[in-house]
DNA sequence: GTCAAAATGTAGCTATAGCTACATTTTACA
DNA sequence: TGTAAAATGTAGCTATAGCTACATTTTGAC
């Protein structure tokens, strides 16, 4: 990792109190355990979209990694009650996993859509709000969503 | 492995191109393996300033985990060539360590004063960014202060 | 229809990150 | 100074997420 740019000038160096930073950093936390089914749910979304289908080894190939690791995935995102899948046949989403991917794309398209509004290249915006949309809260959204509004 | 003939990915045109999703997911999961270095490093550089020291206890608390769990972490902390703690003595940073947390927090500040640039009340901003900025990209942080710079 | 290749599934390994329970060392104070 | 409490450290459990290697099922070419 290199330098930033800029340090600001809202720095206090005063810890913020115990009980807030260690919710903060909980659901952090907990965000991480939901990231990957948000991740695979949205892929299972587009590739029923665009293929008709969504295969272990397609979604496997997307996420780079290994179809087992993939395989292991899907059962988790089953266990979630995300998604159905029946051994040797595609996987297909559930009431509750369609659900989910819609939203998933929606928050994804405006952490995109304010990123670029920032001046960031359209290649960095998609590839950082792969990390950061997971991290996003409705608040935060809604600002976004606003921002956007507001500058047309 | 061979592309089935149906799986063209120019159908819908909205999935990027494989390779490149699957690097942009690679890179978020290895950012997911710095992200709790970074925390640990940033606390602890924190009380290190603000105590004087930095008890794993106190990490612990601050971090919402068990002792045990912070302990652990320290010890990757330590392997990592970020830290050095002696049995029962507190937790130091190492050059490497100090310039690693001089970057995470400056990043960190970057990352809350763009949220509250945008609107974002305080508290979300500093709660969202502890997630958001172990995601954010060189080239995006450069967009952020720029933007900030811009506005005044 | 057979049979090999591709896809899918399973087993078992590593490493991380969390926990509780227990052991050890320091520290504080009576 | 002794001893109990606090802090620290260790052991061992669960679960996730990755991998390779191998087994099974489906598919497709002939």
């Amino acid at each position: 990792m290199t330098q930033p740019p800029f340090a600001s000038q809202s720095a206090t160096g005063k810890l913020p109190a115990e009980g807030t930073q260690a919710r903060r950093f909980g659901k952090t936390r907990s965000a991480q355990s939901t990231a990957l089914l948000e991740d695979y749910v949205e892929l299972i979304a587009d590739l029923l979209d665009s293929e008709g289908e969504a295969r272990p080894t397609d979604i496997a190939r997307r996420l780079g990694v290994s179809h087992a690791t993939a395989i292991k995935a899907i059962a988790r995102v089953k266990r979630a009650g995300l998604a159905t899948a029946r051994p040797y046949r595609g996987v297909f989403l559930t009431e509750k996993g369609h659900a989910l991917a819609h939203r998933v794309r929606a928050r994804h398209r405006l952490v995109v859509d304010l990123l670029r509004a920032l001046g960031v290249p359209t290649e960095s915006a998609e590839a950082d709000a792969e990390g950061i949309e997971h991290y996003v809260s409705e608040t935060t959204l809604k600002a976004f969503a606003q921002f956007l509004k507001a500058r047309g």
